[in-house]
RNA sequence: GCCCGGGUGGCGAAACCGGCAGACGCAAAGGACUUAAAAUCCUUUUCCCGGCAACGGGAGUGCGGGUUCAAGUCCCGCCCCGGGCACCA
């Protein structure tokens, strides 16, 4: 009988053909199974797909298709992440207008998906740069502003000149830009929009332990901890000695106040001007634009003293102020206590501007050091502290907070290290701030009504200056609605991050137009059962959508408190040369190349089986064939044993055959039940087909007609095109993907025998075979009486010998 | 500096709860088939020592200690690599 050849492009082909139309992968509304909502981190639409999008959508497509046959209504949806800069560039490079440019993107990606088989629900495809989309970020917007959420105000803002345009906190990586990673940001003063994701620092924070403990990866739930940076110390206020204001300053140690010996204000504080003379504020705003050019880390401390002093409330000492370049302004409350005895950067600012060295805390088994040479910055035993002397730090900390709050001049307090979300853009393809700025009403939101706001398809890009959108009159000149006089529009456009803040919420209902979705519907699907993407974002969008969510509850949209149940990480893709894969660096490879070679199956195959998920991925290019390899193998075992007449065959090789099968059922569904090491599934299956190989000749009809249809299910997740191509040659009716998943039966997985090793003081010296559940008594006499061990035995004497029913025997001699 | 990961053959990796280290795959070498090549199939492949040989012995999971009958796995102290945070008071 003439050989059938694998032909991929065929196959692929024309299974694409079926699927397209087929609406195969439809949650159902109705359904009475459990839901299961899984949901792949959007992509945003460069134009192709690459190894890392294959990667993520491969582990989370096998993982829908193995829920759908484990009897779960799944929801696995897909969508465009489209609004963005990549597109505003292409606009200024090459003419394109962004809309076009990003819907042909668009397009070539989804021919993309559909061709590596991927198994998305494409009714619920939203785009982010569609007005039914974006409508709904301006609708938040509105909500934030109506909740006191949303402020503008203006701030010292990092400003990347290679985007022109201003960028978040969580947007700067290394002082740098985080698309651009060689450009450094600027800082620069403007008047923006922030949101307050502050208000929910707390609960961010709080829900890391209470909800995502456990669930989240505990790198991702570290970086996110970091982040927030809660702080727990006191704010004391300073008294000025000539002035009637107060400098209140924030520490974490007030249990060294005793040993502060000055009060150090940044340079952009308040006070600052006020303390300064007309030399010192030059110096200030010096030290203000050093700092915009340089960027943290790199900085030498400077500073200049004020000439006036303010007062230690405990103690009545007068401390110098100064100004100090390495205080921030929007960390704390901008002045700090400097105790050089007990902190690192005051030892140096102090030892710098022979400033004095007061010690205050002794170790607790040790003297004060009355001349440090560093500083001491553990806790201790308090000295030289008046009342508080002998003290340990953390009861002179409580009991100095207690004398703060009696006496008004300060209090425990709590500082976050997160900031809060500045959201404006100066870039044209965006979401459009719904404001409207009145020259007599001030800033006046965009009616409900009036929404969207839409982008105006008629702009210059020039790739310089402002907002392009400030340039657009049509769109800029308005009537203020409250006043009905002339207003201007505001010209900014949202941060993208906003949309895909929420847009898993948006699939559950994404043709709504009355509402950003029926609260009903996202019930039904929330919170997410599987979130997967890359671990880029651990604090950038997963904690702006985390913090979106909360505010979502509290509108009373939703009724969950996080959006994300289980999230997992997959690792990154590295080049041939061992760093991430980028087109910067020129080590990309082109999924589309490897799919026309070896096919969507193998490309799958191989992403999953280079190694486990969540582990960075190396390129090797020549293990590619392996995986095909794999393929023809189980295409070859399968098309001629479909009909083949193989009678009785051999029940020991049947036996075998059957027993290989039902344990490589148990490894595959453990691993998707456990860890999503694909890699070891995948292993497996080689292993059975391997098996398979080996006994082809000796196999029953009975036997082939079990082991057929279960390896092409078990290969389903993971190869699809294959599998269904072969269910269909089994004679089989119906997706393969909607079949129940194949179950093992422990008795037809187990040895006939379980095999013990034999040891001699830990040392292998033989194996042999003995019935499960043989008892301990039994093992350990034919341990002994083994010829294999016997040599070993001899001359001397057994001191013990330890048996691990079914598996062990170690003998202990001396 | 602090917080997470990680370090196992020529390479990617496996060993999931302390019980045979290196499954599976790549690459390499040898062989079968072939006029030949490709494809396919079979064999070998951690290192060292002994043996013509099936085989036998020893060492071995970054380094040094420890616990244990038994350690890649647990504990202590280091080194190296990757990631995150970092004048955050």
């Amino acid at each position: 009988m003439p050989e059938i050849p694998y032909d991929h492009r065929q196959i692929e082909l024309k299974w694409h053909e079926r699927w397209k139309d087929a609406e195969l992968y439809r949650a159902d509304p109705h359904s009475a199974a459990p839901k299961y909502y899984v949901v792949e981190m959007l992509p945003y639409p460069s134009g192709r797909l690459h190894m890392g999008h294959v990667r993520n959508y491969s582990i989370g497509d096998a993982l829908a298709r193995y829920m759908w046959m484990r009897g779960y209504n799944v929801q696995h949806p897909m969508g465009w992440d489209a609004f963005g800069l990549p597109a505003e560039n292409a606009a200024i490079e090459r003419g394109r207008h962004p809309r076009e440019w990003t819907l042909s993107n668009i397009a070539a990606m989804k021919g993309q998906m559909h061709r590596m088989g991927f198994a998305y629900d494409w009714r619920l495809e939203i785009s982010s740069c569609e007005p039914e989309y974006y409508r709904w970020n301006q609708w938040f917007f509105l909500k934030m502003l109506e909740r006191g959420l949303a402020y503008r105000k203006q701030a010292l803002l990092n400003w990347c000149p290679e985007c022109g345009t201003v960028l978040a906190n969580e947007q700067v990586v290394d002082g740098c830009c985080w698309r651009h990673e060689t450009t450094r940001v600027e800082l620069r003063a403007l008047e923006q929009w922030f949101w307050k994701i502050t208000d929910y620092a707390e609960e961010l924070l709080r829900d890391i332990d209470e909800k995502l403990e456990g669930k989240w990866p505990e790198r991702v739930l570290s970086m996110q901890r970091n982040w927030i940076g809660r702080s727990e110390g006191s704010e004391i206020d300073f008294r000025l000695e000539s002035f009637s204001d107060r400098i209140r300053v924030f520490t974490t140690r007030v249990d060294t106040i005793f040993g502060a010996t000055a009060v150090i204000l940044a340079p952009e504080h308040p006070l600052a001007r006020k303390l300064l003379d007309e030399k010192g504020r030059a110096r200030a705003k010096q030290m203000i634009d050093a700092r915009a050019q340089k960027g943290p880390g790199d900085i030498e401390k400077e500073g200049v003293f004020t000439g006036h002093h303010a007062v230690n409330p405990y103690s009545g000492e007068k401390l110098p102020v100064w100004i100090g370049n390495f205080v921030l302004m929007d960390y704390g409350t901008g002045a700090i206590m400097a105790v050089p005895a007990h902190d690192e950067r005051d030892f140096d600012f102090c030892k710098t501007h022979g400033l004095p060295i007061v010690p205050v805390i002794r170790p607790v088994d040790g003297e004060l050091d009355v001349n440090p040479k560093a500083a001491f910055v553990a806790d201790g035993i308090v000295e030289r502290s008046g009342e508080y002397s002998g003290l340990e730090s953390a009861e002179a900390r409580r009991l100095m907070n207690e004398r703060a709050g009696r006496d008004g001049f300060g209090k425990a307090a709590v500082t976050y290290r997160i900031k809060d979300w500045g959201i404006s853009r100066q870039r044209y393809w965006g979401t459009p701030i719904p404001v409207i700025h009145c020259p007599k009403c001030g800033v006046v939101p965009v009616p409900e009504k009036d929404l969207p706001v839409v982008l105006p398809d008629d702009v210059k890009f020039t790739g310089k200056g402002r907002s392009p959108l400030a340039e657009v009159d049509s769109f800029m000149n308005v009537k203020c609605p409250k006043c009905g006089g002339d207003a201007r529009r505001e010209s900014d456009t949202m941060d993208t991050f906003v949309d895909s803040s929420w847009y898993f919420y948006r699939y559950c209902d994404p043709r709504n137009s009355t509402a950003p979705f029926d609260s009903a519907k996202v019930k039904k699907w929330f919170p997410i059962d599987q979130y997967i993407g890359g671990v880029t974002h651990a604090i950038l969008h997963l904690i702006y959508s985390r913090f979106f969510t909360k505010v979502m509850r509290d509108l009373g949209l939703v009724e969950n408190d996080e959006p994300v149940a289980n999230l997992f990480t997959q690792g990154m893709v590295l080049g041939a040369d061992g760093t991430a894969m980028s087109k910067s660096k020129g080590n990309t490879v082109d999924p589309e190349d490897m799919v026309d070679k070896y096919g969507a199956d193998t490309c799958r195959l191989f992403v999953l089986f280079a190694a486990p998920p969540e582990k960075d991925m190396p390129w090797n290019e020549a293990s590619v064939g392996g995986q095909r390899r794999f393929l023809e193998r189980v295409w070859r075992f399968v098309t001629r044993n479909l009909d083949r007449d193989a009678g009785a065959g051999d029940s020991s090789a049947d036996r075998r055959v059957l027993r290989k099968l039902h344990q490589t059922i148990r490894k595959v569904t453990e691993d998707f039940n456990n860890r999503w090491h694909f890699n070891t599934s995948i292993a497996a299956l080689m292993e059975l087909i391997n098996e398979l190989y080996d006994d082809e000749k000796m196999l029953s009809r009975g036997a082939l007609d079990q082991i057929l249809p279960a390896l092409v299910l078990l290969l389903g997740p993971f190869a699809p095109y294959l599998a269904e191509e072969l269910w269909e040659r089994l004679g089989r009716k119906g997706p393969v993907f909607r079949q129940p998943w194949p179950t093992y039966d422990p008795e037809l997985a187990k040895e006939d025998a379980a095999e013990v090793v034999l040891q001699v003081n830990g040392k292998v010296r033989g194996h042999i075979a003995v019935r499960f559940g043989a008892p301990q008594a039994e093992l350990e006499k034919l341990a002994l009486a083994d010829p294999k061990t016997q040599p070993f035995l001899a001359g001397r004497q057994v001191v013990k010998v330890i048996v691990v029913p079914d598996k062990l025997v170690n003998i202990v001699v001396r």
